[in-house]
DNA sequence: ATGGTAGTTCAACTA
């Protein structure tokens, strides 16, 4: 299986490049963040046309998420049970060929002791309670836009972005309970070669001088890791005109 | 400390 993640910035901007990747990719799933698209405007039919299902959760203006799939998706599930927490469209997951996929937009965070950054904490709690309550025995994928650059070989200089957003040990911390739960890092279990990046700022000429970080992850349970055979960041969908600011990550198991 | 750019929406917010 062909497992992709994407953070496409805009699922309406971004459909015709989107299209393209699953014309030249030919993944068997990609989950997308960021659709910024309320579900009466996700364009099925385009996705149809390719042979690809899809099951989406978003809302105008701000986040949502989807499952792009040549396989059906079944047990679909939507949100994450948060009490006391405004509901935003960050999680959606389903079974497809035996695989748990669990699609996240984990929350930004702004800034480091921001309002934002606590709830990015609090929805990271969330998260991990909610993966608590399955079996590491099964094949689960958990991908998405982490927002969280897991290591110092992840960010273009550890120095100067030290403690700040998507760096910061707290946040670092938050994350390393997922792999202490069981999850691997699929990308640097077959990549060591520090400065891999997903993610570029559009300011500052960013992605023409590399400063990048990388914060989109595709982690998995030991059934999957056993049988990974090679894990990638296609750097070319970046490159293009209107690009989004992120690119897209694969694994082939 | 601020700015730089992009998307949504139309002044301000999020990233």
């Amino acid at each position: 299986m062909i497992l992709a993640t994407w953070n496409v910035n805009s699922l309406n901007v971004r459909l015709p490049h989107v299209l393209d990747w699953l014309k030249t990719a030919q993944p068997d799933v990609l989950a997308i963040q960021e659709t910024k698209l309320i579900d009466e405007k996700f364009p099925k039919a385009a996705f149809a046309e390719l042979g690809y299902m899809v099951e989406f959760y978003g809302e105008k203006t701000y986040n949502g998420v989807a499952i792009i799939s040549k396989k059906p998706i079944e047990n679909v599930s939507r949100g994450l049970i948060q009490q006391g927490m405004p509901q935003q469209c960050r999680l959606i997951e389903g079974e497809i060929d035996g695989v748990h996929i669990m699609n996240v937009y984990i929350p930004n965070g702004q800034e480091v002791g921001s309002q934002k950054y606590e709830y990015k904490l609090s929805w990271l709690d969330h998260l991990h309670e909610h993966i608590n309550t399955f079996s590491k025995t099964k094949p689960i994928c958990l991908l998405g836009d982490f927002n969280i650059a897991p290591a110092d070989e992840d960010v273009y200089d550890p120095i100067e972005t030290r403690g700040t957003i998507m760096v910061s040990e707290v946040e670092r911390a938050s994350l390393s309970r997922f792999r202490d739960w069981g999850l691997h890092d699929s990308f640097r279990e077959l990549n060591k070669e520090p400065k891999q990046f997903t993610w570029w700022d559009y300011r500052m000429a960013a992605f023409r001088r590399n400063l990048g970080y990388r914060i989109d992850h595709i982690w998995v349970t030991e059934p999957v890791k056993s049988t990974l055979k090679r894990a990638w960041i296609d750097k070319a969908p970046r490159k293009l005109e209107k690009p989004s600011d992120h690119t897209p990550v694969a694994i082939e198991f």
